[in-house]
DNA sequence: TTTAATTCCTAGTATTTTTATCGGAATAAC
DNA sequence: GTTATTCCGATAAAAATACTAGGAATTAAA
């Protein structure tokens, strides 16, 4: 049950985005730098929840990357569906298309799955980035 | 989010012993037949199971695996530990022990998935091959 | 109009993890 | 002693992950 590097570096960086929602736009080196994380690897990860619609990319000198939505809007269900695809332990619980257990035996193990799947979304469903600024705001160790 | 196949096959196999618990061991050869797995892979999965103390094998002609506790006293959280290990959505809020972010900072990253990895420990911790077996002997189509 | 800062795009590659496969030794029932 | 089985260690194939590299396109500002 592990999330790759993507979920957790794209939500850092979206965190990141998110404590300067309403600014400048925030240049991918700045929160490379911030979250020292490699730029190009993160660079890929922003045209992922770019093309998800989550981020937009200003271009050119003081360009950079804002949200495409207020930050609470955003949830970080969202930001892992786009990085990591449909929120699904196993492939035959899929949220979007589950791909089907071709013998119907033994689908107990897949009541198992889905209620694991729902239990994962529900959390972070109703965590938004708003509210982690928040929580964030709260623990000035924690800020930037 | 994914589980890999270890964990998806195991708790198959943890399940088909439970509908056998009290009976005669149960071959692997069976159990790989019933579930349509690899013997030789299976085979790699009860070891483990075996070493985190959930199955006994009995060697010899008739022998075979059984629980080594009643299906009550097992959970899907255990079996998944057994094959995954500890449950941890990122290295830093591992169950057992949890690897420092060495840079306290962004830490409210953290927070989120140390509520996505309780959320999913309690549905595993809640669910026994018990209350399994149970829900299979209500829908008989789902039976072995 | 040039320069510098930046996103955007495509491709490649090294590493790690997953998913097996193989062959045989040890054990025990019959 | 034969057969059915667990147990063990090694290896290999496949897939996913995590990154690296280089450069084209775009734009603000000097």
């Amino acid at each position: 049950m592990r999330l790759s590097t993507r979920g957790h570096y794209g939500l850092k960086a979206m965190f990141d985005l998110a404590l300067y929602y309403g600014k400048t736009p925030v240049p991918l080196k700045a929160v490379a730098g911030r979250q020292k994380l490699s730029e190009h690897y993160l660079e890929q990860l922003l045209a992922m929840l770019r093309r998800a619609g989550l981020v937009k990319g200003v271009r050119g000198a003081r360009g950079g990357y804002i949200l495409s939505r207020q930050p609470a809007e955003i949830t970080v269900g969202d930001v892992i569906r786009a990085l990591e695809g449909p929120i699904a332990p196993v492939y035959c619980v899929n949220e979007e298309e589950p791909g089907d257990c071709d013998e119907a035996d033994y689908c107990i193990i897949r009541t198992v799955w889905a209620r694991v799947r729902d239990s994962i979304a529900e959390v972070m469903d109703s965590i938004s980035l708003a509210d982690m600024c928040r929580d964030a705001s709260k623990n000035p160790d924690k800020l930037i």
